[in-house]
Order: structure tokens, then C-alpha cells, then sequence
DNA sequence: GGCTAACGCTTGCAAAAGCAAGCACTTGCA
DNA sequence: TGCAAGTGCTTGCTTTTGCAAGCGTTAGCC
């Protein structure tokens, strides 16, 4: 399980502005936060609001997913995960979603007796 | 653009805690929280963070990102390949993977006629 | 040199998040 | 009936979030 830890999304959002060459003021400013708050954020001292989250990922127009991912608040999609792609489906029902969902899990819980190729 | 506003997550949360059945308390266990955090949440009285927010969705084996979606946090994206990802999943034998891409086809196919609220 | 503007950071403080304890109510079982 | 266990909700309380104001530094400009 990869542990990303909330505190490396602030690294990575200082990052994204530096490579954007916009300043810490400016970043804030355009999120509608204030700038020490971004600082701090930044630095790993707080571990904001997922709103706050959403809009600093606007203002740096970066998917606010990839900063999710990044917060660890998302699951890694490198592996892509079934249960996700079940669950954002538009073209299945809430009950369908769960109906595979639970098939799903019973596949893979019982897997280790049965390998494939 | 489609504005959610935050408020909604929580009668969401709710509506997916008891189509599944659970108590309230059951789920805030299972989430990590307490027990009357997560009655606030569900009314709209709080906004949990990014965090709690995660463990929700988890403790009710929702994706976060319907979550997120629903609270506006997410623009609404198109959704992952299910088929694609049932392929990829290295957890599942063939004749597996060949059940849930059936299973999700005839899903798919009637979906029109029932709609989830 | 002095002055202005911009940078990121520190410092209190108000507001909101989040919880432990407990209340009122319902259900089932003796 | 009485009580034990479960339900969701309310009430103080601590902790954390998020901000306004201001500090120290650096870069340009006169």
C-alpha cells in the first residue's frame, strides 16, 4: 500500500508553483487563500480543507486529482483499480455498481488457490 | 459547470449509509470517526475535511471520488475504462475477467430503464 | 545612501473541526 | 412491567484551520 502521506502535498504544490514561476503571493491570491496560510501548507504545517485543496489546484491549473493522488487522499490509478472504475461508471446504478463491486472482491478473495497464466 | 455545493456530501453519505443498512455509529467506527462528527456531516452541518472525507467513502466502499464529485470538490471526468481495467487487473484469472466484463455489459445495456436518485 | 515594492515567513487570534459524555427514544426480551 | 442494548442527536470542550497584521530580507531605482 502506497503511503503517501497528507504532508508531501505541500512539497509538491511548492514545486508545481515554482515550476509555473509564480510567486507564493500570487499562487494565494489566485486561490483565494491568504499567503502565510499557503506557506504553511507548503511547508507541511497544515493539512488543508479539501476545498482549499481544490483551490489551489485551480489556481495552479493542475488536475485537482493528481493533487488528491498526491495527498494520498485518492488511490494510485497506476495500477488501475477496478473497484474506482466501478464506482465512476455514469452508466451504471448505484446498485449495480455495488452488485460487481462485491463480485469483484469475491474474485480476488479467492484468487490464491487458482492462478492464470 | 456543475455546482454541487459542499452541503450535498453529507445527505449523500447518508443515503449511501443506509441503502447499505449500517447504523450510524457502526459507520463512524469503521470510518474512524465519531459518532456524532458524522451525524453532523450527514445533516450538512460540518464540512469534513479531504481526510475524513476519504475514510468515509472508504468505510462505506464508495470510490472518494464520487464522493469528491459529489461534494463539487471534483469537476465531474469522464469515466475509467471499466473494461479496460477489468483487462489489466492482475488479481483475476481469465475465465474471471471474462465474468465481470459480461456482468457489467448487461449492467450496461439495461440501464435506461432504472435510474438511482 | 535612502525608498519602494515584492518576496516568504512568524505571530497571535477568531472560527471551525472533531470528540467524549450523555440525553431521549425505540426495540426486543425476560 | 422493567431493563438492556441500539438508534440518532445535543452539549460542552480541545485541537486545528485559516487569516490579518507585521517582521526581516532582497532587488531595483532615484
Amino acid at each position: 500500500m502506497r503511503k503517501h502521506g497528507v504532508s508531501e502535498v505541500g512539497s509538491y504544490i511548492r514545486q508545481q508553483r515554482e515550476r509555473s514561476a509564480i510567486s507564493l503571493r500570487k499562487l494565494a491570491e489566485r486561490a483565494g487563500i491568504s499567503n502565510p496560510y499557503l506557506s504553511q501548507i507548503e511547508r507541511g504545517l497544515r493539512k488543508p480543507s479539501a476545498e482549499i485543496l481544490n483551490a489551489i489546484a485551480r489556481a495552479l491549473s493542475i488536475s485537482a486529482e493528481t493533487l488528491y493522488e498526491r495527498a494520498g487522499l485518492l488511490e494510485g490509478r497506476d495500477a488501475p483499480d477496478i473497484e474506482a472504475a466501478i464506482r465512476s461508471d455514469a452508466t451504471l446504478n448505484e446498485r449495480q455498481k455495488q452488485a460487481l463491486t462485491e463480485i469483484y472482491r469475491s474474485f480476488a478473495a479467492g484468487q490464491d488457490e487458482e492462478e492464470n497464466t
